[in-house]
DNA sequence: GGAGTTTTCCGAAACGTTTCGGGAAAACGT
DNA sequence: ACGTTTTCCCGAAACGTTTCGGAAAACTCC
């Protein structure tokens, strides 16, 4: 490994002369400059970033944590979108990012906060944390500034990033109830989830705001798998066979509970109204192509990164940033005559 | 930042002890660890990774390298899978994954080795990379180990990993002769990549054993996207009307292919069959669920990792590694009568 | 009780960089 | 010609850890 040193000694000058030189300093002539980048190119230099790291301090490295990666996961494409945004943004400012995941945290029985301050991470985004984990809550109280995504959280350094879930639910379930359905299900994600709570209330607020009475057999709660969406519809649907539409908090849970209403018998969307929420890549391919809410992962991803960078160089940021959405509207809805 | 001098100065000892006792060596009498590993939890002690692997010479880190994250991509989920598997290799041997992108690389004009050399990184798995990319070619020919994912390459430190494409397509392709298809079109992917060589090998050699006449009319090439396989899918059939099948070189060749045979007013499959290679995750959702080959890149990136390490460490290994795969027989073909 | 062995600890160097404080020489101003 | 500024360079310390070689103390054995 050629370094510093060889540089120095083959030049003729202090190591010292080298790092500036190599770092664009004022205070080395223009001549022994283009020297000493003509010898590092030539002996085919590479500075050592761990050195680098060491001695500065710092890392110029954000972090992503994911609550999984696993063997059947990823279907939904959020986390791609926002490592692709992360990515994205990481690049304009030169910093680059790395990926710290749970399953690896439980098994080693690591928090977010240790893995940061090995690492010298200027800070992170959370992704698909619950309200309640001990990890969560001990990065926010640390002095680690941090970005969550789909999650509130009270904390000095900590900010939030999602869109207006109360209020896009509440679309999606006007939407719903616009087209004569009255018994509307709720098919949620799991509970101390932000999302999920917030997605509920929409839920209840659409329809109190329709002089509808919130029944709560009407709702159920799963941990976002298209499995579990599709055991809780069958049930759902056996209890309460009034049911006309299912508003599903994810385009997985949609998904589940398409496969469930036609195991049933029962066809999407003539006898039943189905819509998702994500807008996930194929939910426009599914059949029928599905009424869902679009929201964007790639720029959640780009901004996170932007705020979590304001937050790392003591910027002005915002405490809660909200993201647009859309209301897709496909075919999965159908108007009850 | 609480270091290993703290804890020495509280424990009364050397750094040398402290950092032997924290790495439990045993010469360092056990009452004197048990109190310095106590004096470290009270100090919230976490090292300092950075400077470990300063003196360590070495990262503990596995790089995968990847050809793009980008805003629409990752429909196809493989590069999460094979992220997904090489974290969970990467957790059994305690190693850690960084993951590099050639949009970064493109823009800094930074090559993968100069990465690798940067960051100290013991090898690197590659995905997506074209055979005559030089990027690739340094890294080939560099002191790194590589795997490479669905390309072959020469080189000392270079392995290979995939299923066997040729066989794969084979096989798909003789599925549709036996259901009396005679005028296949191929939709391949990119030029100068080794699956697309590979899959059109096996599609001429299943004609050929067929006796059926290789009609490079029929052969056209794309990026591998939706939209340009949609536009090719239409020029061939507007071209070629006696089609009756297309072999796509992957599934996101297929949908669009699906979608272009649809707006073109033809029945997917009576009028038209279409085959797909990967089963990305909503292949088997799409109208009609597509045929395909299945093949596995959790398992890839798994595979992928534990050869990176056997060679990192200097363990035997393969020149080359085939996965399984699978024929999966799903209702996007029909039989010709 | 002395030689040999084992146990337990430590000082110092090393990893590859950056940066602080200086300092010699050259250039400048009067 | 003399003081002052500017230009260009350097030595040494620092970042936080590991590890080599040694060495004092304790123990073993006859």
């Amino acid at each position: 490994m050629v370094t510093i040193k060889d540089i120095a000694k083959k030049a003729g000058v202090s190591v010292t002369t080298v790092s500036r030189a190599l770092n664009n300093y004022d205070d080395v002539s223009d001549i022994t400059k283009k020297r000493i980048i003509k010898i590092a190119k030539k002996l085919d230099y590479v500075p050592n970033r761990t050195a680098q790291n060491l001695v500065k301090q710092q890392n110029n490295t954000l972090a992503i944590i994911v609550s999984e990666l696993e063997e059947d996961g990823g279907k939904d494409n959020i986390i791609y979108k926002l490592l692709s945004g992360m990515y994205y943004y990481a690049e304009t400012i030169n910093y680059e990012v790395v990926l710290f995941t749970m399953s690896t945290a439980h098994q080693k029985e690591k928090s977010y906060v240790q893995f940061c301050r090995e690492h010298n991470i200027g800070g992170a985004v959370l992704n698909g944390v619950k309200t309640d984990d001990p990890y969560l809550m001990e990065l926010v109280n640390s002095e680690f500034p941090c970005v969550l995504i789909d999650v509130t959280s009270e904390g000095e350094n900590v900010s939030s990033i999602s869109i207006d879930n109360i209020k896009a639910s509440m679309e999606m379930v006007d939407l719903l109830i616009e087209n004569n359905h009255r018994n509307i299900a709720m098919i949620n994600g799991k509970k101390k989830v932000t999302v999920s709570e917030e997605r509920y209330k929409g839920y209840t607020q659409a329809l109190e705001k329709n002089n509808i009475k919130v029944n709560n057999r009407y709702v159920t709660y799963t941990d976002f798998s298209e499995e579990m969406a599709y055991e809780k519809a069958v049930e759902l649907l056996n209890k309460c066979p009034e049911i006309t539409a299912f508003f599903c908090a994810s385009d997985m849970i949609a998904l589940g509970t398409m496969k469930a209403m036609r195991a049933m018998g029962k066809e999407i969307p003539k006898d039943i109204s189905i819509t998702g929420f994500d807008n996930i890549p194929f939910a426009a391919e599914l059949s029928p192509p599905l009424t869902t809410i679009g929201q964007d992962f790639y720029v959640m991803g780009k901004r996170a990164a932007e705020q979590l960078f304001r937050m790392i160089s003591k910027e002005k940021w915002e405490r809660k940033i909200y993201l647009d959405y859309k209301v897709l509207v496909r075919d999965s809805v159908n108007m009850i005559q």
